[in-house]
DNA sequence: GACAACCTACGACCTGCGTCGTAGCATCTT
DNA sequence: AAGATGCTACGACGCAGGTCGTAGGTTGTC
């Protein structure tokens, strides 16, 4: 079976993660710039985040004169997938299908547009399903 | 504004106190043997768990002879609420839009079926949401 | 060469949760 | 009364993640 995949475990991770996904690459400092430093970081927790991915796998590391280049190692869609089908399963509980209705509860209360949005993507589930 | 509502944080918190919603009222041996035992901890570790739900306020107890008996002090349906909104906070990160996609794909994976329920929900919920 | 600036590496601390061990107290049994 | 049993209280540990401090190496400048 495919060894499991690794997912970024808490917000900052999560975060760091996600900008590197959109700079493709970058070094320490130009991420703790983006996301640590607006988010009231010190550098060396941006870097320990790194770090941290790095020992995960979730990110590969190469030298560029003193600093580091970071990059993904697995696209954004293969570990948002794996991290949200985990989280879910926590979120929902032993017994599922009555939580299903607080989900929908949830996803309203964000914004109650998500709503539709929810509704788009379920139908289009729902079709490719019954043609498979 | 409304005191922050407490959730259990973690799968045994939130198991316990599943455990209370159902009985109403329990001892921690009941409990302990209603979720411990099955889940294969020790009696001092539920005992723990309903502690800190006690600390959370979650749950009172009260003296009944030499045990405790306790009790939940907010309804499951206000807590789940909270529980799940929080939660699913985090699960979709910043943007959350095309999170959705993750998250209908999550839902599918588990079970196919509760697509089919979702979609119930959300329809449910647009059509009140209408008429408001 | 000496020094400042920049980065990384390493270690430490804190909190939350799960997990126990142990101690203390009350009750029950013999 | 003495011991066994049942429960609670308290403290401790491990792990993960966020947070930093500090040390040490590399680069760049004067």
């Amino acid at each position: 079976m495919p060894r499991k995949i690794p997912v970024p475990g808490g917000e900052l991770e999560h975060a760091v993660l996600i900008a590197l996904w959109q700079t493709g690459t970058a070094s320490a400092p130009e991420i703790h710039r983006r996301v640590g430093e607006p988010s009231g970081s010190v550098y060396t927790t941006t870097a320990k985040v790194l770090d941290r991915l790095h020992a995960k796998g979730l990110v590969s590391r190469q030298r560029a004169g003193k600093s580091f280049v970071y990059k993904p190692t697995l696209t954004r869609k293969v570990v948002e997938r794996a991290r949200v089908k985990g989280a879910l399963a926590r979120i929902l509980g032993p017994d599922i299908t009555p939580a299903i209705a607080n989900l929908v509860d949830a996803v309203e209360s964000m914004d109650p547009d998500l709503l539709d949005e929810l509704g788009r993507q379920v139908e289009a589930r729902r079709k490719s399903r019954r043609g498979s």
